[in-house]
DNA sequence: CTTGCCTCTGACGTCAATGTCAGGTTTTAG
DNA sequence: CTAAAACCTGACATTGACGTCAGAGGCAAG
């Protein structure tokens, strides 16, 4: 498929995808002509990165961890496999962080509905 | 305090404490001079600013929900609880999907460990 | 008084992921 | 064949939360 087709079945904009390419995240044949061609294996990467990067990685990241997506069966640096459980650890502690401010949203929007109940009831009875 | 013990206190830096305050979201006392002065509870109120931005909120969007958390007992549009109501269901979808994410990283982890593992009882017997 | 540190305003710089535009080539549809 | 749509490269623009620097003033200690 060519770039729009993957674009739109990832979900990403055409740009993104160019970008991701230029940062070595994402790699494409090209036809004699020069346009990009892509597998459907292309869109479950492409979703992948974006998931990657709604954590919070960044390219240079990302494009340190791929080559253990790519491939999980073969040796990888155990730098590789450090970088991953510091990445882990660093989104386990912001899913914690991220919860206890929900929480804290949470509690706000209690309290201030029950005033306004409260509000509502005395002035209308 | 001045703004630099505020800035010690809460973990931030000196211009974030300005930027805050030229978003709307921090107000201080000013000196005869000029120089800005802070209480105790602008520590909190800082942490909290931070907590938000972490969350991923803008500044536009803490401006306007800072007003509820700030006396939480008066009474507060319907819109400003619709909108905390939104970011807090935004939260918990991005925490779901981070969760998602550090699982994915794990599951990557666990079969590169395994296979580096098997390569090491492999070569050394 | 002066030395050193803190503060002020204002303005420009940064960074990363993307948007956007220009000018040209390729592919597709009719 | 021709027009529309998609693609190419390259470059500049954008956004938000700051960093950083310049030049000037404030404030406690020796």
């Amino acid at each position: 498929m060519r770039i729009g087709e993957l674009a739109e079945r990832a979900g990403v904009s055409v740009r993104s995808l160019r970008y991701y390419e230029e940062q070595g995240l994402l790699t494409s044949t090209r036809s004699a002509s020069g346009q990009r061609h892509y597998t459907d294996y292309e869109v479950e990467r492409v979703t992948f990165i974006q998931r990657l990067y709604a954590a919070g990685l960044s390219s240079r990241t990302i494009t340190e961890l791929l080559p253990c997506v790519d491939s999980p069966s073969e040796e990888h640096s155990d730098a590789a496999l450090e970088r991953m459980g510091q990445e882990r650890d660093r989104l386990t502690a912001h899913i914690a962080d991220l919860a206890q401010t929900r929480d804290a949203l949470d509690g706000l929007m209690t309290s201030a509905r029950a005033y306004r109940d409260q509000l509502q009831a005395a002035t209308s009875p």
